[in-house]
DNA sequence: CACATGCTTTGCAACGTTGCAAATTCTAAA
DNA sequence: TTTAGAATTTGCAACGTTGCAAAGCATGTG
């Protein structure tokens, strides 16, 4: 099924049935129906090799996939939504799984060079990020799941961490906590500036005393839930709490169980959760939930649009952070 | 840089520099050499949609994604593993998320009919898989995770289930346990049969007293974790359970404990484990693990032979479980 | 009836690659 | 020095698509 066996069917040249194809306006009204009908009789579709040959569109988006296992079930969530938001367009997805952080800016150099997608999303974008920066000088479409410090605008989507952090300082302080402590993994991303940031500033403006446990970037599981137990026997331990990795969130509560401390009376948390998993493990906690599918949609979207040529201020979004408060 | 780029530099023919970086053996070593140098020096990679439309071939495998989530973390450590085999290929991997089922086949109908890949790597196979039942038919390159009972051999790369029902069997057996059951949930996998019969069998051998809880399947969290809470308070409570699935085993077991279920005492478990969350979670269950990492390697490798022609019987792989037994 | 005019349609080249048939060059025997 | 035969290289067409310049075709005007 090429435009040539269209041709052949209804009796007109190449052209005009590609022309009519993509809409042409100068076509007489008939040709455009009798094309369309061919077409559709024998279910054509363009073939992808002609078309990026011939344009130099791939018609495909590529997403860089961050080896990070702390928001579990994100690879899943941020693929559906961006698969369902490239149905019924003629976008293909594939994704490249990135091992190493630091070999992520060989990745962007291959599909800049080799123009391998039309557009890029990544994630877990820090302040400074080299791929962000190498894809601006490029000029070449993209997304990122995060902001940057760079003053030059380009397209994210990202999560309200402030608003996140905010919110969890205040539900903490009302529940009477004194001394709240946040913990958080990855210091690579903007997304941890902006959290601490903002948990500094909550807690300050609500009188309370708010310490940060920073190096638990590299930490097992194992060794997570043994800090927790270790923090469950402090006698400086922080009557409040704030995680923003999941795993960790696991790992954490595990331990601190185990030493003893009853949640809810002993201590309050609030804990990042993208999964679902968490709130059927611990019905009675706080949490505050990101949507990781519809941020997939929405990057795409966003994606989409640029690619399209559409004015990069214009594809700047944040997501509320969603507080599910139990009790 | 495309041919004509080398082909210039070195004063040679499009042609010849073509078959000679196909290793076109009729060539003088001199010309190939002075091929090889100049592709290397400009950093020449072949045009994919060049290839493409002369040849056929799209050097792309897609993975169908599957929407259950049942394994944790299973989407990202399969695409990561296919990602490590395709490393250093000149694969690429589109995935295609699956959101309901029945529509398999109309994805699986357009791969076919577009050629939109050279290989298919699909996962959650059933005994009479409708997709493997077109791809067979069109004898198209394709890998199942998962076994069939078509009778037509195919290849596949399956977790060995039946492994894995025996030793948790045999496992509780050693625990002193007396009547078994067995927790499990999506009946439309080959998958499902294989683990009921050999659970069926084992539980028969060890003398045990064997059921299976049905119909889990469409079940909410917040629905198993009800069920384990109803289990724990009944007086014809198995005193040792097997789950397969990680969602269903981390609300399974908050639920029984809810119920006052103690482990190692009231109730012995062994669970299926995909993630390494679970051992973070309860670091006192016995688990038996499934590398789904180690599957999408080995899938891959499987379906790029394939590709290339193997026999379709030197294709069939089984994956060994790995028990992980707490003290 | 010749001829602008505007409306439709089409031929051609090109994108980068490969495979084949044919051309060119080399080697060594006559 | 020829020349058969082998060794090496090359021109050409085709894969499916699109954009442009140009051609064809009505229609109405002088």
């Amino acid at each position: 099924m090429t435009l040539r066996t269209i041709a052949e069917v209804t009796g007109l040249s190449l052209s005009t049935v590609s022309l009519s194809l993509r809409g042409g306006t100068t076509l007489k009204q008939e040709t455009r129906d009798k094309v369309a009908e061919a077409a559709k009789a024998l279910g054509y579709v363009p073939d992808r090799a002609g078309v990026r040959l011939r344009t130099g569109k791939t018609n495909v988006i590529a997403l860089v996939l961050d080896g990070a296992e702390d928001s579990i079930d994100f690879a899943r969530q941020m693929i559906q939504g961006i698969g369902g938001a490239i149905k019924e367009t003629r976008y293909h997805l594939t994704v490249i799984p990135e091992f190493e952080r630091n070999q992520s800016a060989e990745t962007i150099r291959y599909i800049l060079d080799n123009r391998t997608a039309d557009g890029v999303i990544i994630t877990h974008t820090g302040p400074r990020d080299a791929r962000v920066q190498m894809m601006m000088d490029a000029d070449f479409p993209f997304v990122s799941h995060g902001r940057t410090a760079f003053k030059t605008p380009h397209p994210y989507h990202d999560f309200h961490s402030e608003a996140f952090a905010a919110m969890a300082v205040q539900r903490l302080a009302g529940k009477g906590c004194k001394q709240v402590m946040l913990v958080i993994g990855d210091d690579s991303t903007t997304n941890y500036q902006n959290i601490v940031m903002a948990f500094h500033e909550a807690a300050a403006t609500a009188g309370m005393d708010g310490t940060v446990l920073q190096g638990t970037k590299g930490l097992t599981p194992a060794e997570m839930r043994k800090l927790g137990l270790d923090l469950a026997s402090r006698k400086d331990r922080p009557d409040g709490m704030i995680s923003d990795s999941e795993m960790r969130t696991i790992a954490l509560v595990g331990g601190l169980q185990e030493g003893g401390v009853v949640f809810g009376r002993d201590l309050h948390l609030v804990y990042k959760q993208t999964s679902g998993i968490l709130p059927t493990l611990f019905p009675a906690l706080d949490s505050i939930r990101e949507d990781v599918f519809a941020a997939g949609g929405e990057l795409t979207r966003l994606l989409l649009r640029r690619i399209e040529g559409v004015e990069v201020t214009d594809l700047q979004t944040l997501a509320e952070p969603q507080p599910h408060w139990r009790s």
